[in-house]
DNA sequence: GTAATAGTTAAGCATTCGCTTAATTATTTG
DNA sequence: CAAATAATTAAGCGAATGCTTAACTATTAC
């Protein structure tokens, strides 16, 4: 590579959406690169690139396992995201309880 | 500007650390662009390309009051987030319960 | 009306991003 | 051992990102 891809930033990690949807495809269990790859109109090389990024994110983990590297999902670091959304879920939540109270009074 | 910010993704609007600092100063209510870019270490043309960026992802509204232009909160498109996040957020839910096990069983 | 204030728009720049193709490294299979 | 398979590393490219300074627009105050 030219440049490593060297955010290990989480919001970083999760606002590309190819990476959003590998980390999806990971629900499912430990996969090999290519069955990862195999619904991505792209290059292998770019999704290596990709499992790089959430690997330095700490996202996911690897293992080799003869030629094949497997990797799988480790959820943990989504709990920042989960923790700083938190602090607006309420904001939602009071609109939801305004309309519900405007819905009562009719 | 040489191009807009033209992203309105909401992932890729809180990628950026600064703009999550912005949209975390708004939670005490709606602020004109100078106050709001008070702590930060930045220009402001960069702070007002950044409420931009938010404003295109609908995280933010403006109001114009005289020469001040007042911004505020629109938290409800990181409902997105929440739940694309909410489907993880069992599986460190499934590690908390299966270290409880484990300490239940000792 | 002139000056000050609040903020944006414009233009440009260095860096990062996401991708590609080509080459390389391991491992397995015939 | 040679060929095939799985995946990475390397190099490079165009576009997007985040910032800057300078210029401009609008509104208020003197």
């Amino acid at each position: 590579m030219s440049r490593p891809y060297a955010s290990a930033d989480i919001f970083q990690a999760i606002a590309d959406p190819t990476r959003r949807a590998l980390l999806d495809r990971l629900r499912t269990g430990e996969q090999a690169v290519k069955q990862l790859a195999e619904p991505f109109a792209m290059s292998l090389p770019a999704i290596s690139q990709h499992l790089q990024v959430l690997c330095e994110a700490g996202l996911v983990q690897m293992r080799k396992s003869g030629r094949q590297r497997l990797y799988r999902l480790n959820p943990e670091p989504l709990k920042q995201v989960s923790d700083w959304i938190s602090c607006y879920e309420q904001f939602w939540q009071n609109k939801l309880d305004a309309l519900g109270n405007y819905l009562e009074e009719d």
